[in-house]
DNA sequence: TATCTAGTTGGCTAATTTGCCAAGTAGTAA
DNA sequence: TTACTACTTGGCAAATTAGCCAACTAGATA
């Protein structure tokens, strides 16, 4: 189970997305996310940060899959590609229940 | 649902978890103590990075409360705290699925 | 005692990440 | 057309992270 290059690309990309959730306010945006989509807006407003800020936290959640958007207007309304995001915290909650 | 105080503890505390994972080889170590108790040696010899990079690596993880050490010997002897971390990626495929 | 072995820690540089401000863009409204 | 609104992007400095080598520590063995 040597970690050999085909594997090392398995766990690089596992880590794409733990790192694109490895950050309180992105944390803080799934869980927002999750009661439906949102505009930027609406983020910043409930986050309290600069806008560019999210819109880059945003922008590295979509680049790794986690978030799509569509712009409708003037906004631009986000949301989760997966809703079972959530369930990841429950898995989290658990390992550190023990 | 404003981010305040309190609720951005949760998300940094969930956010420092997330951190301890995202990394290759902090992953492959996780899948690797799946399978049970390892020393650090043999962890060097799977993953083949210095020593020096590893015992930080378990140093991380174990400042996270993934994992949790013995010494018995010369040896340090790693393993999960909560084998269920592997659920995590069971989820984590989940989200990447769709 | 001295020496070896298995790990940890310090120190350093390189690379990455974060968050602000300023500038740019696209769609709306006047 | 001009101006406004909602957002994105560039640029930069500060902070964090990663990985190597060298030095140190603890326990085993001679």
């Amino acid at each position: 189970m040597r970690m050999q290059k085909e594997i090392q690309n398995k766990y690089k990309t596992r880590s794409e997305t733990m790192k694109a959730l490895a950050h309180p306010t992105r944390l803080f945006i799934v869980d927002f996310l999750a009661d439906g989509e949102k505009c930027v807006c609406e983020i910043v407003e409930q986050v309290g940060v600069d806008i560019s800020t999210i819109s880059k936290h945003l922008s590295v959640m979509k680049n790794a899959g986690l978030v799509e958007y569509e712009k409708r207007g003037l906004n631009v309304f986000y949301k989760l590609v997966c809703p079972c995001v959530s369930e990841l915290f429950i898995c989290l909650e658990n390992i550190k229940k023990l």
